[in-house]
DNA sequence: TTATTATATCTGCATTTCTAGATATGTCAA
DNA sequence: TTGACATATCTAGAAATGCAGATATAATAA
């Protein structure tokens, strides 16, 4: 459930870094610069960034993902998460047409 | 937190019922005819509809004032819960604007 | 005052979620 | 193939939440 995803701190925190991948995460060197996955970032980033353990972070960016959150896309050995934002606007629009 | 309060199926199916307060639930005998708190329903009309203990209702109407969901007012020895709409707007806005 | 009613708070148990360590899977390099 | 690395899944204990019964509080009625 979409609340429920966003009910941790952590995961918001994950969600707002998100938004200025370049800003809050070192350079992707495994992305295929030829990628029209950009934006992406590995879950090894954010889980240094986030300090938490590697499983901890790699559930919370799938329950992300499940819920419509986040997007995802391997090269590789790497998985890259990055925002869905079309969900954050159905969200609002729900909320303001529908709640 | 209000993603928090929003979490739990119930809860937001109380929300829901509120949006039609006439519709969902019985006239509401004691609720003053000059009050100024119309759509107002107390705790016994919800907590009957939901089939939920009365304390278990009685919570879940606390949490969703604290997370701004709900406003109430008490009338002699009811209670009176309505929707904020504000803060659904507000809501709305800050996912839109800030997530 | 006492009794009744509506709501809030307290208590405890069951269930769910959180978190992290261990293990499994998949990919790449040698 | 083997070894190293990134990520996903499994497992288990801790913490939070769900839920209901019991009790407390507050207002009303007699």
């Amino acid at each position: 459930m979409i609340f429920k995803a966003l009910s941790n701190e952590t995961r918001v925190q994950i969600l707002e870094w998100l938004k200025k991948p370049d800003a809050n995460f070192g350079p992707q060197l495994y992305l295929p610069p030829d990628s029209d996955f950009k934006g992406g970032i590995c879950v090894g980033s954010i889980q240094e960034k986030t300090g938490l353990a590697q499983s901890v972070v790699s559930n919370y960016l799938l329950l992300m993902k499940k819920a419509g959150l986040l997007e995802s896309r391997r090269y590789g050995q790497w998985t890259y998460y990055r925002r869905n934002d079309e969900t954050f606007m159905q969200l609002a629009d729900f909320i303001k047409n529908e709640m």
